[in-house]
DNA sequence: TACTTTACTTACCGATCGGTAAGTTTGAAT
DNA sequence: ATTCAAACTTACCGATCGGTAAGTAAAGTA
């Protein structure tokens, strides 16, 4: 067995929170995708919310973990980029988490506990700071920066959770199109905007 | 008294579940924000299911009715303008229904029954259509226009469901701020993107 | 006035929910 | 060999869920 019960269960609960939510989800459930007893799943996490919790913390964790090794290039364009692909490339590789933080933004106003963390904040202005930098270099002009990062980070976001819609939604054609498309259209859009021509 | 209850209890249905989502929400809830009893609610819809699958009925029709009256310039930028107008006019009009829609998006591949309308299709192509004019018209550069219309949907939408949290995490001013310049924000960069210098 | 339909009510149901209580098995340390 | 804690199990619980059954009050309609 290569992975600890608890780590398999954050695992399982990831899954099932994506794709059902948190009501959705009974913690029965989730302990019955390990064939274990739902008694088993509370004796790691004594509560719902507790084991929640910890998923939205490890999904966090993954952000920040892109976000840290933050290449510093001098040319803000370059480094916008880059920070560009990190982003787009977290989504893809954590669609789960993706999806839960998508729920997780919708739920925010409702469910007190996690209200206070806003978890694509260290993304977010990792982003602005970097937009601010080329606007000090004259290397960009004066967007609005975190409106701006706000839109970027939204579409791709957005394109993310609507990755098994759009699959069942379009011919198979035209989805291999569009996942083409879709990161090379919007890092064009950013720039187009964001560049002195 | 001006609703009836058929139509008040649609009203109170489209809130729950846009702060809680389907599963999050419970039909005792929603019957007794209006003082009747949860049978009086399965007299008007004999399921949850009918209920929500209303819901949804009428929030598309709103956004039909949008997309309908689509007034015809010649000039392919005024009318992409003008169809950008009216989507953000959309979201903040009907913030509810933009919460349940992005729920739907993510619970879609999950539960079957709605699974194959994607709502905000008819906007989608609309635009879509218009970006096809503009660049058979010379007008528009050569976009992949479905993931380009697809990402400024994204980004309004997303802003939309943010609205919330973002006024928490935000001081007032800040708010304001962003609130502001969002869509022009947005806006700007849909036309840098698209329009031939 | 009698009849029917609409709009409700109270009472009840089995299923499922998250969580408690009380064992049992296992594996490592003393 | 004994102890002890960690990792489970079975049994049970009250609360809440969506939905059924059966009645009632009011409002057209003949």
């Amino acid at each position: 067995m290569s992975h600890s019960t608890y780590q398999r269960l954050i695992h399982s609960a990831t899954k099932m929170f994506a794709q059902k939510g948190f009501y959705g989800t009974s913690i029965r459930d989730i302990a019955d995708q390990l064939d274990i007893s739902k008694q088993a799943l509370l004796h790691h996490f004594s509560t719902k919310e507790k084991l929640y919790g910890e998923v939205l913390k490890q999904i966090a964790q993954q952000v920040m973990d892109r976000v840290n090794h933050n290449e510093q290039y001098d040319s803000a364009t370059l480094q916008i980029e880059a920070a560009f692909e990190r982003m787009a490339q977290w989504g893809l590789e954590d669609l789960d988490g993706a999806r839960v933080l998508m729920r997780e933004l919708l739920d925010n106003p409702e469910r007190a506990p996690h209200a206070i963390n806003w978890y694509l904040n260290p993304l977010l202005e990792a982003m602005v700071a970097i937009i601010k930098k080329g606007q000090s270099q004259g290397e960009f002009k004066q967007v609005a920066a975190l409106a701006f990062i706000y839109n970027v980070l939204g579409a791709q976001h957005y394109f993310m959770i609507s990755l098994p819609t759009l699959k069942q939604m379009l011919s198979a054609k035209e989805y291999k199109n569009i996942l083409k498309q879709q990161s090379i259209e919007l890092k064009a859009m950013m720039l187009d905007r964001l560049l002195v021509h």
